[in-house]
DNA sequence: AATGAATGAGTTTTCATTCAT
DNA sequence: GATGAATGAAAACTCATTCAT
């Protein structure tokens, strides 16, 4: 029984279930028959709704990125200090999506993006921003350089951390690493110092 | 025209088209027919060699780690000082393997781990033993705590850098990546002489 | 040009199909587009519905294994002496599906019955049933041992005569091969009197 | 190191290795490489010396049709009375080859001949020979219908024997079945005195 | 005589996509 | 709006067969 409104409902359900099948079944063995099926709706729904699959998997990946950015921004609309910014961006990077479907889904994204143009330019966006916020509180702390520095390996570490708890056994805690990425921060930020 | 002794040649041109394909059409679009065509050989025998997609993506991933293990042993086996050992492995880790298509192929192969058992237990083994290494050499220059924390923030840092790289328009400069980790080592070690 | 309530007339058109493409082609040398053609759909929509060329073919066993039941068991129902049940199982056997096509089928599912351990249970099945019909009838004709050793000879004599009329040229005549068998059942408890 | 004189035995080892791989694998599936493996030696060869797939099953059919010839003959020339020459065409039918992987080879060839010509052919002439040696001897026994109804009860129970011994669990008694067969014509003939 | 190397042709199987209802 | 029905296209995989050595 159809109702009037349901197409937002079902625009998010799928990307959510796409979020799990790619978990569950890798990027490259994910269907749409599985990813509908896990919504509950039929195959020819899906296709409906977002035009094809490449369509709706990169819908899926602009919903993260998003929930990501807004993860961010509402930290750092908090913050006060430049450190404070840093802190923000860092743990915002470690909040609501660091669980291991989601962390799947993120990888799975880094490879399209080998390839696939599209992929390419979304992934970019975010990195682009990511640094440019990161610089930006960085650079109230130290000079040009060591902030494009500091930022680079902030960034890189983040991303790496990501990487390695998704294969840990045990699931991830979000503090602990965005402790450790805080505290390379400021043993980098130290070295300006000496 | 079939000579004798060719198997030894074939997979390693069946395996170096796997990393080139792998690169160029993504993991999840790779296919038998493109791989072979790449080594100048017929679908047929990749098949006979290797016995199927996946077990031929499984020696790609094992020649891979087993590339990335020598060079790092072979840096390990002329380091003198702890510091050196350190350096080798941040080193090694940047050597031959850092170019756009092995890179591809390590992102694929993390992201098959997500959910293929046998390619998660290959990674781990690598994963443990880099770590492991780190953590030795490591173990000499500062307490038991700290060491085991810049070493995985090391190991990090390199994942990171190789996903970051692997996104960036230019060819990545191997020295550049190790130097950054290297100081970021020495930035850690640092706070443990405060 | 789909209409709903499909799903069993396809069903039923691929086992017909795959009953006469056994008969032409071999069981070995059947395939699904063989199959599939003859049924007016395409090849993955046999696969849709049966999920394998395996499963299409113990399907249609079964077809024929529930097939010749119901023969027997519609002759059983209206045989009112011990003799005439005797009958109704020989005559049942000999009834609809002693035709070349479907004759060729069940010599193919007992050759598949020798490796395939799913079709040797259900030939089982069949046979075990048949036989004990047989002998239940048998049992208030003449003593417990001899009504054994008729009921294994019936049920060869008729297995036998299946096979040796798949052979001949001209078509199989039903009441040709129940008299016959009903002929010998009557011989051998003849020496029973003697 | 090739030796002269090795293709006879090479020949025999490939039918025999051809009897137990269709024994194992169905014929269906039977496959030359499989074949050859179990004769140790190279598919190539296998296709060298018979010149095919098909002929090497022809040839592997012919043996068998040989060798069951030679059982009956050799009995059938010690045979003194038509009752003797009876006995011995039976139990000729139920000696050397009654064991599962060569009565499985029987059926896969039953099936073959459905389809094909040769196959069907050279079965006809085993089939002819079988009956006209019944029909000789039991023609001194009764009258020309009942001799020839008697021997087509014997051949397809015979046949029909072969069948379902191949589906029980337990090895098959040659004797036992041998037995059944000669009381059945004793029950028959019977029927002809009355 | 014998085989390792290699493949073409053909099979099953999968799946995104389309479409009538 | 939603779906069951259906398929084309492409993939993995198999295997008899060929051939240089």
């Amino acid at each position: 029984m159809p109702r009037i409104g349901m197409e937002p409902m079902r625009r998010k359900a799928l990307i959510s279930a796409a979020i799990e099948a790619i978990h569950d079944r890798g990027m490259g063995q994910v269907t749409m028959s599985e990813i509908a099926r896990r919504a509950g709706v039929s195959p020819a729904l899906a296709h409906h709704y977002f035009g094809g699959k490449d369509q709706l998997l990169l819908a899926t990946m602009r919903h993260l990125l998003a929930e990501l950015g807004d993860e961010i921004q509402a930290r750092l609309a908090k913050a006060r200090t430049p450190r404070d910014r840093v802190s923000a961006i860092i743990q915002g990077n470690f909040a609501g999506q660091f669980r291991p479907a989601v962390i799947s889904s993120w990888l799975a994204f880094y490879v399209q993006a080998q390839t696939d143009p599209q992929a390419r330019r979304l992934l970019h966006v975010y990195t682009r921003r990511l640094e440019s916020n990161l610089l930006h509180a960085l650079r109230e702390l130290t000079s040009r350089d060591r902030a494009a520095e500091i930022a680079e390996v902030t960034a890189a570490l983040i991303d790496g951390l990501w990487i390695r708890r998704s294969l840990a056994e045990v699931d991830p805690d979000p503090d602990d690493a965005a402790k450790l990425v805080e505290r390379a921060v400021l043993d980098a930020l130290r070295r300006g110092d000496a």
